[in-house]
DNA sequence: TAGATTGTTAATCGATTAACAATC
DNA sequence: TAGATTGTTAATCGATTAACAATC
């Protein structure tokens, strides 16, 4: 669903206005009758003969989906990783607004990365309490990430976006968790590369 | 299915040796059905009354899936998130071996990034070809990742593990591409917020 | 033999597709 | 009116689940 609302954007950008099923199928690679069963879900935004209306149809999309509900954003971890998503990630475009960073080293405290200021893991659990953050970034290391991930939780945070591959269990508590699995990824991707080199099914 | 390996990996460094489909589906929030199902697709690995040999099992996804088989694999941009991967990104977890990256920035190329190489882009193509590169990481700005795509695609690359948001288009090629959205994975994140919000359905 | 757990079939469920009437 | 394109129903397909016999 998230796919639509970024094709959606992308042709807002392009500058363009209408689009039909047909035009998006192609565009996505999906049926023009699946598009418009999807868009009916969330309320009859098309209209016959013409098509939907880009800008319309984005918004009601991104209401249904709670999307830009300007969500507060904390980054933990200001490695590489968590630096990258600071100074390239458009957290805006996702309806989310990057607070601060938060990480240990005392040689990365302080300063800024991006107009973003990175502050002392040890004042993480104030300021999310103090500025009702909603969302926390863990970009730290494996090792780090169940007990840093309690603590966040404990000081009231509602969501967690883990890009690390430890598995982060809250039991009891309605956190939701959203992994990004780099391995998995590569390994679909290594899949279907496999699969292209064999005919199709069995072929040992 | 590359979750499976993924968890099948980490019992396996616990220590673990044998596992029945409702420990895993128990570990996975599967249906024990669904994973005995799975797992009958690759051959049968498993044996009644004991359950499945881990490591057995594993290798055995690993080599339906095509894991496993040594692909090469260079990093093509290495800014903030290109060197996050190459410092901290297992490759050889997913039978990938990281050879070297590419950047356009003198101040970059020519060192090393923990043990990796960083050459110039020009000599980029020459390299895919005499290495037999099968998979190039596109961790550059976005604005360079169609072009780069398709020079890579030129010099014969078979797959492209894309992080950034563009859309790379390859038409008439078979090369694989595989795409990490960093904001339809926040998007889902937030979405699920909202529902934890209202009360499951409509709740204007 | 008794207990555990798989392999496999049949039943259920949901998602995708095709088709077409409604309507702009 | 004619053309385009949606909204919506019915048909198809595949994936998930439940159940149980086979067997270690």
């Amino acid at each position: 669903m998230p796919r639509y609302v970024r094709q959606l954007d992308m042709l807002l950008q392009q500058g363009m206005e209408k689009v039909s099923s047909r035009e998006l199928s192609r565009q996505m690679g999906l049926t023009a009758s699946q598009i418009r069963q999807d868009f009916n879900c969330f309320g009859g935004f098309g209209q016959q003969g013409y098509g939907y209306n880009i800008r319309v149809l984005r918004d009601g999309i991104a209401e249904v989906l709670s999307i830009d509900r300007d969500r507060t954003v904390i980054v933990v971890g200001a490695g590489n990783l968590g630096r990258a998503l600071i100074a390239n990630f458009n957290f805006g475009k996702c309806g989310c607004r990057l607070l601060a960073a938060f990480d240990t080293s005392a040689e990365l405290t302080g300063r800024e990365v991006s107009g973003t200021p990175v502050l002392p893991s040890e004042d993480m659990e104030e300021f999310v309490r103090y500025n009702n953050v909603d969302i926390a970034v863990l970009t730290l290391p494996k090792a780090d990430a169940p007990y840093t991930a309690e603590r966040l939780v404990r000081a009231g945070i509602r969501g967690i976006w883990n890009f690390t591959s430890a598995d982060i269990a809250v039991y009891g508590s309605d956190v939701e968790i959203e992994t990004v699995s780099f391995s998995d990824s590569l390994r679909t991707l290594c899949y279907y590369l496999g699969v292209g080199e064999d005919g199709e099914e069995k072929n040992a």
